[in-house]
DNA sequence: GTTAGCACTCTGGCCCATTGAGTGCCAAGT
DNA sequence: ACTTGGCACTCAATGGGCCAGAGTGCTAAC
């Protein structure tokens, strides 16, 4: 049938032109792939898919490199998730088993993940606001300043130097201390706020500025933009491909120093059941219009507490970054699970 | 007197090219520097210069441009460090006077730092070994689990999970708590395995095994050169002069994603009293032949805790750069004294 | 609906001449 | 002993002209 027929050209294209980085002509079509029919055919088809804004040819004389809207058809329609081979599933294995520490973990996994990709890979802390509080430690720095170290179940630990006015005698702090967990551990860092709204009437008035300080502290980790936390690795890749687009390194590698953009460009996916792609000019940050973002939610269950992801080039291997995303996603997943 | 104005000539050579970018003929010279010759006496200068290995023609018919030992001869007698703008000098008050939390401070240093000499910015965490530990503090996170924060005098805060064999009892830990404390407190990082030697012995034999386990976390902390921690940032500024020497963004790039490296980069420079520069083929790290280090050392007294620095082309703005490492490092020091 | 054939359009590479920046050297000047 | 003007020389860069080759669209035949 011919629609189809015009569908493996374009799944051609694509596949041709992601490994070859030229435009791909009717002739190397014909040649490499074989679609059973002739070049001549294949023009028609080409001539069509262009008319549709599938491909275009950057000058008259070249092959066609497809659109955005091409590689949109082909993730969507065209292109099955490449199972991991197993040497790729070993070198996960190996790389994520035996780690305790959660910096561990996410040390490596940006790793693994952008040398299993070759791209640029970012990798984010477990939400504090999507994960629930295991303990809270506080230290008394000085006679006017407390360490509030926070622990959630997912294994995150951050710690944050609090300001308070009061006099913060150990005493007290610790019997804020054992208050504190009894109130909010094994709950939700969302419900914080309201679990601890009476804390401080317990206390004596003299130290409650000391409770409420310690308190908010907790409080914003879980509410704050500031609080999420994303590493990246594998910048140099980035590199690698100023050949082909000179001069789109500087403002995207810009873009991903800024953590803002970075959780912009994780947020757009959600759940842990699916990768999400986002191509070239869908992207909204407009800096990266020339690149694609692949990611995926992880978590101990079903709801994402997190997310993964690699940036490339639209030119990118689709369905092997895809398949890298969600391998390692789900091996990021079981790890938080056990701990 | 004639060796004075080779060196005047050399000077100008330096600054011109840095600015522009440009191999410098000796009739730009006489152009842009009033030297008080004319273009053949610059001739001859810079035929003997050439002779001496301080300069260098990328062809024949091509103005000069300087060669490592000549930027070291600029660095080490030809320029003086560039006092700070006023601007530049409130730019860095305003940047980091309020700050608590060491994390804080330094992901602003590193910012401020790559934006002050727009190249790339790298800035050291204090070390443990150099620094005493003020408190250290044990949250037990399973039955088999505890979790060490280790708290410097400098702010830093490190913490690490511990997997030990034996189960940690609450009171256990209590009781290990304060004598590690009582043990360990304002003495330095260094002293800690002597200080805690015989701790385990005060130990019933069935706890023994956990303590064993906690102390050697804290001592590893000290030695180990994994628990150096290094921040980069402004990476960015790195693509902006691929143009100039297309493909040394990649090898670089790589390097520096290596804390290993940066760790060697750093390292080089030795007193908090001196910025210390390292020009292209004087640096170790063979992938940086082309780049030079600006280093200085940090900390609240005399001696350096830890290391900042920045990392350019050969052709850099050596007097600004040296100046903005100094007034940051400066800074810092301060910053950490006030801690 | 497919195919062979053909005319057409571009880019990229190549050669070549020209230009101009920059040099080295020499002989004359101070 | 140094400085300088002058001059011949070298070589990268620029731009035009030309050719080859890739790739296309169209048409006519199957």
């Amino acid at each position: 049938m011919t629609d189809e027929r015009r569908l493996q050209v374009l799944r051609a294209i694509v596949g041709d032109f992601v490994s070859t980085r030229e435009p791909v002509g009717s002739k190397a079509l014909v040649d490499r792939y074989d679609l059973g029919v002739s070049s001549a055919t294949v023009r028609n088809d080409m001539a069509l898919l262009e008319e549709e804004g599938y491909i275009v040819q950057p000058h008259t004389s070249a092959g066609r490199i497809p659109t955005d809207k091409g590689y949109r058809l082909f993730v969507d329609r065209l292109s099955a998730i490449r199972p991991m081979s197993s040497a790729e599933r070993r070198a996960i294995r190996k790389f994520l088993d035996r780690s305790v520490d959660l910096d561990n973990v996410v040390e490596r996994t940006v790793r693994l993940l952008s040398q299993l990709t070759r791209q640029v890979a970012m990798v984010q802390y477990p939400s504090f606001s999507l994960s629930k509080v295991r303990h809270v430690e506080l230290v008394a720095l000085g006679s006017h300043r407390v360490l509030v170290v926070l622990i959630a179940d997912t294994g995150r630990v951050e710690q944050r130097v609090v300001d308070v006015d009061a006099d913060c005698s150990t005493t007290v702090l610790a019997d804020l201390r054992t208050k504190l967990n009894i109130a909010v551990s094994d709950r939700e860092f969302s419900k914080v706020s309201e679990l601890t709204a009476d804390l401080a009437d317990s206390f004596p008035s003299q130290d409650r500025g000391l409770v409420r300080g310690v308190l908010r502290t907790l409080v914003d980790a879980a509410v704050e933009d500031e609080e999420e936390r994303v590493v990246i690795g594998g910048a140099a890749n980035l590199a690698r491909y100023d050949h082909d687009f000179p001069g789109t390194v500087h403002p995207v590698l810009e873009a991903l120093e800024e953590h803002v953009v970075l959780l912009h460009l994780l947020g757009e996916s959600t759940g842990t059941d699916q990768v999400s792609v986002t191509i070239g000019h869908e992207n909204e940050v407009e800096r990266m219009g020339k690149t694609s973002v692949v990611t995926m939610g992880y978590g101990p269950r079903d709801s994402a507490v997190a997310h993964i992801g690699v940036v490339g080039p639209t030119r990118m291997d689709y369905p092997g970054n895809m398949a890298a995303v969600q391998a390692v996603a789900r091996y990021l997943g079981r790890i938080l699970a056990d701990q």
